[in-house]
DNA sequence: GTATACTGTCCGCATACAGTATACAATCGG
DNA sequence: CCGATTGTATACTGTATGCGGACAGTATAC
């Protein structure tokens, strides 16, 4: 079974929350094209919210071309191609804060290339 | 003079951007210990925004322990010591995103590296 | 000392966003 | 065809964002 969790207290809304593991579990292979998505009901069920917030968490996939949604069939993943260049500067830009907050916890340059390293790792191996 | 730009077209709030690029400029030591923010209004004017959202976004900073706020007084940047190492595990959260949005981009593993990399160097390396 | 111009703060308002409840519409399986 | 299951649309509540104006502390000139 899938596992998704939210964190409630978080500033973050619940509907990204939820976009943002998808994806992550499509980026790493974990869900496959044409595999189906868990309904709306369902893991809204599970996770502890309305159908709607799962509802638009997964229009966001659909905007990023990452699942397929049809009116009365379950969501089925994408595995074709995506891309979205325009984002690389919001990523830099999203990179640029998370330096700027290890800086200020005190780690020098090693340290935030080796933070940054163990995150790669994390990813991959697995 | 201190350039603060703001994109209004984002969905990140405004008074977290501006806090966001202070952050910035004191982790890479652009502003100093006991060095002056320029006043809300000044700011705001230049922004082109209301002074209560660059009074919020000076807020933040005062919260994390970056400036000194003094009702009357100028707000002054923090030299000491902060931490905050609770947000460790945000950071992580926020890292894994970017990673599955590069992988997304069809970027692999050493491309992913490099991207980290290149943003290291932007941020030390100036 | 005190008038005055500066500083950040507080309060109320308008608008947009997040999340919910409920009804609707499309698809699938018998 | 029909019921169950799916995603969708609408109406509503609470919260956050941003603005305007009034308030309160601080500094400086006199």
């Amino acid at each position: 079974m899938l596992t998704i969790e939210v964190d409630f207290g978080s500033d973050r809304p619940v509907y990204r929350q939820i976009a943002e593991q998808f994806r992550g579990l499509v980026a790493r292979g974990d869900l496959i094209d044409g595999e189906e998505l868990p309904s709306v009901r369902q893991l809204a069920a599970n996770v502890g919210v309305n159908l709607n917030t799962v509802a638009k968490a997964y229009r966001i996939l659909a905007d990023e071309g990452l699942v397929d949604l049809r009116h009365g069939s379950r969501a089925r993943v994408l595995g074709g191609a995506r891309a979205r260049a325009p984002e690389v500067e919001e990523l830099e830009r999203e990179l640029g804060d998370v330096i700027s907050r290890l800086v200020l916890q005190g780690r020098g340059r090693e340290e935030v290339q080796a933070f940054f390293e163990t995150a790669v790792e994390r990813f991959f191996e697995r």
